[in-house]
DNA sequence: CATATATATGCATATATATGTATATACATA
DNA sequence: TATGTATATACATATATATGCATATATATG
């Protein structure tokens, strides 16, 4: 759902907008150039996957990120951390040779 | 581009799929229950996003995860942490004033 | 209350996407 | 070479999606 919210370039670059701070609505069509409806429903989108919330004030609607669902894609891109590590391990084997011989024996319990 | 390629459900659970090790496209057919040629079709999409790459093995081909777009997802969420911590501060005031009790005035230089 | 401002939503439409079926391609093997 | 196995792709199609326009809704202000 998060990444199929992110997925579109648009609702993307309103996630970078708000980045820096809350944002009403008319402040987000300023920056991507799509009509005000189109923002709108993105906004609508975003909120349904949890990334955004909103505050009502006067005749705006102020939007803003919640964190709770980066924190939810952070904590599954770093389940696949291991997965990178061993990849770069391919690369960092002949290295890793090099410092066996600066530090002998290193509680060598790998296989 | 990732994010797109991630949104799709069946995509997802390739990429869930490919986490543990290699797979042939009939391997991943098992598992997700679409057609293989749906199968191809979203790992071509995959591939294209740069998170699998092929490996001919005699008349199979076999997929796995490219660590990079990972990589880069990765840092993209890391540039949000502050952002997540500000909100965190918010519910780890009370246990910070709790703290401050315990040690007294441990290098306060932020405002 | 009338009007302006800010935002959301119904409608129409063009485009994208996912999927299955059938088929092509590539490789292995008898 | 003929056959089987593994995968990719062309085609058709149903569904989803993004978008603009017009309009509804809500709030502020004169």
């Amino acid at each position: 759902m998060v990444f199929h919210a992110l997925g579109d370039p648009m609702r993307f670059r309103i996630v970078e907008a708000l980045r820096t701070g809350e944002r009403a609505v008319n402040d987000l069509v300023d920056k991507v150039e799509i009509h005000q409806s189109g923002v709108s429903r993105h906004l609508r989108i975003l909120q349904e996957a949890g990334l955004v919330q909103v505050r009502p004030e006067g005749q705006k609607r102020i939007y803003s990120l919640r964190p709770e669902p980066l924190r939810e894609l952070n904590a599954w891109i770093t389940s696949y951390r291991h997965f990178w590590e061993a990849r770069l391990d391919r690369f960092a084997h002949a290295l890793k040779q090099k410092q066996k011989r600066q530090l002998p024996d290193k509680k060598e319990n790998s296989k």
